[in-house]
DNA sequence: CGAGCCGTTGACTGATCTCAACCTTTGTGG
DNA sequence: CCACAAAGGTTGAGATCAGTCAACGGCTCG
């Protein structure tokens, strides 16, 4: 057993048993999605919230063109919605990248959550560590040439990922086609495809089957120019 | 008297006169700062929680080639670092776009304020808020050629300083150079400046001594595909 | 009156996009 | 187990949006 959303707490607080098993309690009863399936549309106002426990998802929104712009990823542990009863509606979209599995907890389960004194200060900086990524995005956007920006994003993923355990050996599932990257960095399929060979001739990165290796990382941090602090992981010190 | 936090939070809750009584006291003794003053360093763990009062600033990151990408507007009404305490440490710095007054507030007086029940979850919303203008800026990076891209962030500027009380005869004031848009959006000071003449041509906007224009609000949003939806002011329906 | 910042313009370069074709892998039904 | 279709990956050629460099103009402020 090894819960991602508990793995990943664990870095915001320090959790005891009881923590532990509350959080292990809302994790029952995953439910199976295809990929592709939404999640949730946008405008709607879910009496749910969402629990990703394996697979990938990805906020997103549509354009009136047909075209689309991913806004985040969602790893094992990520809420999809956590705070949308503050908001009122959805602003965007939530659909699946791969298969995976999802749970559902009702609004209520979510305000007894927030009533545990060391869990809800650890699901506001989840939050907010989404809200650091969403920064780091947008530079990466703004600021870097298209074989940085994905080297940028694997480094990122990689410390996502390990964070709950899905890093083994340098390498990690990597289930989305190049077409959704491109839609996640705003580039074209064929530029996604173009830079990527760059990157593998350059033996940054591999990448065979949907799986991405990483035989390097500091290099591939150094290309990209990565710093991971956004990611808001170093232990604080009180 | 008109306080910009005040405005704002109307729009999030139902407040009373007590409510709004609390925020007022806290906005008492601004501070002046200078345009290019810097607020907070990426790295910091301030001790007070900064509200802009008049004026802009910016989040704003410093790459290691000397650009930088400006990461967000700080307007009238807007906190910069309201749950830094969550998070322990900025990861980006927040300087000054004009000359501006600032308030200082202690962390002891924010959690104080959070124990107020209609103005804790408006915080939360203000927050949230954020974190929604920030998707849909990647959205403009990611999908919109630079002439859009300019519109709609001129339409977003508009809907927040009129909710603050700051769009006067279709007019606001826009105090940052070509080159701070450019660091904005991702363009060349050059670039911004000939799609600027190009807007000016087709008599979307005037902009004319850090005063835009917006004649037509309609056709502009139209041009830019600007929907509102995400800045969340809809009246929220229980 | 000069310095410096900001805005403007022109010429050239280059990163990325589009379109279109073709190849490879995967999944499915016969 | 094969045949085919569909989806995803790859390649080439040409177009274009946006960047760079460099010069110049006009304010503003000391």
């Amino acid at each position: 057993m090894s819960n991602p959303l508990i793995m990943k707490l664990e870095h915001a607080a320090v959790l005891n048993d009881e923590d532990r098993a509350t959080l292990q309690r809302l994790c029952s009863n995953p439910q199976y999605l295809e990929k592709r399936a939404t999640l949730i549309q946008s405008g709607d106002r879910p009496e749910n919230v969402h629990l990703i426990m394996s697979g990938f998802a990805c906020r997103v929104k549509y354009m009136p063109n047909g075209r689309r712009q991913i806004l985040a990823f969602l790893v094992p542990g990520d809420f999809c919605d956590l705070n949308v009863a503050i908001l009122g509606a959805m602003d965007h979209a939530i659909v699946m990248l791969s298969t995976g599995t999802v749970v559902n907890i009702s609004q209520a389960a979510v305000e007894e959550l927030r009533t545990h004194v060391r869990i809800m200060p650890a699901l506001w900086w989840a939050t907010l560590v989404d809200e650091a990524i969403l920064r780091e995005w947008l530079v990466n956007l703004g600021q870097r040439p298209a074989d940085q920006r994905l080297a940028h994003l694997f480094c990122e993923l990689y410390m996502r990922l390990a964070l709950v355990g899905l890093v083994k050996d340098n390498a990690f599932t990597m289930p989305m086609s190049q077409e959704e990257i491109g839609e996640t960095l705003g580039l074209s399929t064929v530029h996604v495809n173009r830079t990527l060979q760059s990157l593998r001739v350059q033996a940054l990165i591999t990448w065979k089957n949907h799986v991405l290796v990483i035989d390097n990382l500091p290099r591939l941090k150094a290309f990209a120019g990565f710093q991971g602090n956004y990611l808001h992981l170093e232990p604080r010190t009180a």
